[in-house]
Order: C-alpha cells, then sequence, then structure tokens
RNA sequence: GGAGAGAUGGCUGAGUGGCUUAAAGCGGCGGUCUCGAAAACCGUUUUCCGCUUCUGCGGAACGCAGGUUCGAAUCCUGCUCUCUCCGCCA
C-alpha cells in the first residue's frame, strides 16, 4: 500500500512511477475522487457524533438532577439515526478507497533503470566461468531420470502434473541442500532460522500483497478460510504483523525453510519438463525487518548473502537488476539471481531479492519507534530466496554431470550427505 | 468432536448503562536532588483518522462483526482466538 498523504500531496509523481511499471495510472484519480468523497463523510459524521457525546452527556446530566429529559431525547434519537445512515454510507465509501489502495502496486525506487520488460532488465554482475563439457551435456531431468533419483511418472499417479518424487541419493541431496542453505545463514550470515506454517490466514496473504489481486495463484482450501504459501515470505513477514517494534531490535534478520505452493495458473506451455516450475517445491527464504534509511544497503547485503550460496556450491551465475516494467507486484527494487544451467546453454532465475520498502509494512501495519519518545513509523521489508531448493538441485545436476551419467556432489554438501562424492547408477 | 472458563493500554489488573475523560500498580520518558548514580519525590505516558498548524479542535478503538439505547468496556446475537477437562490423534 502507498502513503495516502503521497497520492494526495504528489498524484503526479505517484502516477509516473505507476506508469513507469506500466500500471494503470488513473488508479490515482479514482483514488483521490473516492478519498475526497470519504474525507467529506468522515468530516460530516464526526461532526454529528461530537454533538451525540455533549448531548448525551447532558442527558445523563439531567436525569442525575431528575429534570425531564423527553425532547432533549427525541431529538437525539434522530440525530442518531443520520449518523446510522451515514456511518453505513462511509463503510461503503471506505471498502472503495480500500480496494482501490490495495490493489495499487508499489513505486519503483527511484535507482531502478526505466524498462518495459525482461528485456530491459540489467546484468550487474556475474560469477564463475559457465561450464564447459567434453561431451553433449543433458538436461537435468534426464540426468535424475538416468540415475534413478527423480521420478516424475509415481509422482504424475500419486499427484498429477508439475509434481516430483526424489528417490533416494536425491532426496539426499536436497535435504543436504536444505541444511547447508540454513546452516549458512544462520552461522555466517546472521540470520535466525524460524519454522512457520505453511497454511496462513487471509489477512497474511493480503499484509504481503498475495491477496486481493493475485487469488488465482494460490491454493486454497476448501472447508476453512486458509491458503497455502507460494513462499516463506508470508508468514515470515506476518510474523510482525500489528506490532511496533524498537529500533534496537532492528534490523530483524529470519532465515526460514518452507515447501511452497503454486497453482501457476496461466503458465501451462512453461517448463513443462524436469522441476524448474512445479506446484511444490522447497525454498530457503531470507526476510528482513530494517529501518527505512538502511534498507538500500540491506538490499545489497541480502543479494550477497544468497549469492554466496551459490558461490560455495561453486555454480556459475549473474545478478540482474528488474527494469520498472518487470518489477513485481510489491517491490520497490528487485535483484534476481540466475544460475547456468549448460543443457539450455543459459542463465535460469533461481533467486528474487527484493525491497519492498514500507509497501507491506502499510498493508501490515509492521512499526517501529526510532527511540522512546519518537513517532511510530512503517518500517521496510526486505526478503529474498536463498535459495530455490528445486532449482538448486537442477543446477547442480547440470553443472555437475559427468561423461559416465554420474553426479559429483559439490564439496561443501558432502558432510550433508555422509560423505558421498558422486552419484552414480 | 463434547463440557466449561476467559480476551481491557508495553505488562499486571479494576471496571455490570451516564463524575470512566478506562482506576491503580509495574515498566518507559522528563525533571528535582547528587560530583555522578541509586533511592525518594514531582510530572508525563496508547494507536488510528480528519481538520488546523502557532498552539490546538474533533472522531474512532476495551478480541472481531452486528444489534439494543439519547448514551455501551458494561446488555443481546454471531464469529475468532486462548486456557482447563474429556474423547480422538502424529
Amino acid at each position: 500500500m502507498l502513503d495516502p498523504k503521497l497520492i494526495r500531496n504528489n498524484p503526479e509523481a505517484v502516477k509516473k512511477g505507476l506508469k513507469n511499471r506500466k500500471a494503470d495510472a488513473s488508479l490515482v484519480d479514482r483514488f483521490l475522487a473516492v478519498d475526497e468523497e470519504w474525507r467529506k463523510l468522515t468530516a460530516e459524521v464526526d461532526q454529528l457524533k461530537a454533538k451525540r457525546n455533549e448531548v448525551s452527556d447532558k442527558i445523563g446530566q439531567m436525569k442525575a438532577k431528575k429534570e425531564k429529559s423527553d425532547d432533549v431525547i427525541a431529538e437525539m434519537k434522530s440525530v442518531s439515526a443520520r449518523i446510522k445512515e451515514l456511518d453505513a454510507e462511509l463503510q461503503q465509501v471506505e471498502q472503495r478507497l480500500n480496494d482501490i489502495s490495495f490493489g495499487m502496486p508499489n513505486l519503483p525506487h527511484m535507482s531502478v533503470p526505466l524498462g518495459v520488460d525482461a528485456r530491459d532488465n540489467l546484468e550487474i554482475r556475474n560469477w564463475g566461468k559457465s561450464t564447459k563439457f567434453s561431451f553433449q551435456p543433458k538436461a537435468h531431468d534426464e540426468i535424475g531420470k538416468d540415475l534413478g533419483i527423480l521420478d516424475f511418472a509415481a509422482a504424475a499417479k500419486i499427484s498429477g502434473a508439475r509434481f516430483v518424487v526424489n528417490r533416494g541419493q536425491g532426496a539426499a541431496l536436497e535435504r543436504a541442500l536444505i541444511s547447508f542453505m540454513l546452516d549458512l545463514h544462520t552461522k555466517e550470515n546472521g540470520y535466525t532460522e524460524v519454522m512457520t506454517p505453511v497454511l496462513v490466514n487471509p489477512k497474511s496473504m493480503q499484509g504481503t500483497g498475495q491477496l486481493p489481486k493475485f487469488e488465482e495463484d494460490l491454493f486454497k482450501m476448501k472447508d476453512e478460510e486458509l491458503y497455502l504459501i507460494p513462499t516463506a515470505e508470508v508468514s515470515v513477514t506476518n510474523l510482525h504483523r500489528e506490532e511496533i517494534l524498537l529500533v534496537d531490535q532492528l534490523p530483524i534478520k529470519y532465515v526460514c525453510h518452507s515447501l511452497c505452493f503454486r497453482r501457476e495458473a496461466g503458465s501451462y506451455g512453461k517448463d513443462v519438463k524436469g522441476i524448474i516450475r512445479q506446484h511444490q517445491f522447497n525454498k530457503v527464504e531470507l526476510v528482513k525487518f530494517v529501518e527505512p534509511d538502511k534498507s538500500s544497503d540491506e538490499l545489497e547485503k541480502l543479494t550477497f548473502d544468497a549469492e554466496r550460496v551459490l558461490q560455495k556450491l561453486e555454480l556459475p551465475y549473474r545478478v540482474i537488476e528488474l527494469c520498472t516494467g518487470d518489477l513485481g507486484f510489491s517491490a520497490a527494487k528487485t535483484y534476481d539471481l540466475e544460475v547456468w544451467f549448460p543443457s539450455e546453454d543459459k542463465y535460469r532465475e533461481i533467486s528474487s531479492c527484493s525491497n519492498f520498502e514500507s509497501f507491506q509494512a502499510r498493508r501490515a501495519a509492521i512499526r517501529y519507534k526510532a527511540s522512546a519518545t519518537a513517532k511510530t513509523e512503517y518500517l521496510h521489508t526486505l526478503n529474498g530466496s536463498g535459495l530455490a531448493v528445486g532449482r538448486c538441485l537442477a543446477a547442480i545436476l547440470e553443472n555437475y554431470q559427468q561423461s559416465d551419467g554420474s553426479v559429483v556432489i559439490p564439496k561443501v554438501l558432502r558432510p550433508y550427505m555422509s560423505g558421498c562424492e558422486k552419484i552414480s547408477k
């Protein structure tokens, strides 16, 4: 949610920001119109309520003195009826205002490059040399099938398309990756590990921005008002919903492993092979709560924390800065990490690190006090994958494959796999 | 799933229709005292919204949503959550 004062005082700047990210700039004018109506009604209702409070107080005093108050009560009856009418009207206007506010995306940060779509994204830096082979490298799903560690047929039988069963060393490798990432972020990068529910209420989904606009992307329970999280960002960010934190608690840094669930509606033809795009996948997520003036620096650090995973796994990657047109709904600025997939001869997204500034904090009412006497203010939230585990496993299979079809285990993972150095048939 | 109890400010905890403008205590903040601190004493204390900005004025919020009433923390209805006991269960 954007600051309503910013929209009122600086509508042209907001429109420009919305246009830059290809959003509907007419939302601003609709907001302003409804907002004015809302303020007018609010003033009228408040005035009537002030009168009601005053006169009701007087009635109490008259009753205490046993004076007659029938005619005053009769008069107040009509005032109360009018208040009820206006309150109902106000509620409707408020609902309309909320619909507009919660449907409006975040504004891009000043530093974000202008652009229309993914083609305008910028490569910021790259690490490692794209893996070269003396043989024709296989795709990860083929490697997994051949080694008997990824079973798509079994997953299709028990669940359907876009699911996978990990078997034997394939399951162990996934578990090793999760443990390795959690250890790295807790022991070396200073994050606190949390384990949160994967089913959350609608309010949590609204807090981080998945609702109301993106309900079709979510799995929803049939008999309960609960949704499966598409990312631990939702449950972890909402950990502090409707709280006022003290400045010395900041920054708060959480790392959370969770399963993530996505319907992938509208991506039917996309990435149907392999484990790149699944309805259910493991992810280790980093989430930060920081003071507003520190969030830009914290995004750089967060991105670097995610990069360290790829560096330690010795997987070649690059860092992409998303242009204004490619930003997600809630993000003010985003870096994507893309890892090298030799079978496709290209980089693919494995992490997305974003600064949401006060957008989510405002939706979820997460505030802080800069000192005991200071005003409460919205803090800034950030998050990033550190990393998507399934895609990471796929990248390892491809980059560490050998000519005999076996896959070498990255050195840092071996302690997590009972010293196993290689998966072979 | 069954039976019962409960939800009040940062915390504890009073408050069963109008001197409650939510008591009191703890904690926090400011001050007096002190070389400094502690203690003591004095003062202060939530969040949100609108109007006005020099101060300020008004409204809302006692789990949530409705209702009764001139007036609701207080009465009524529904819901959510927490706790206790029983049943079931990893």
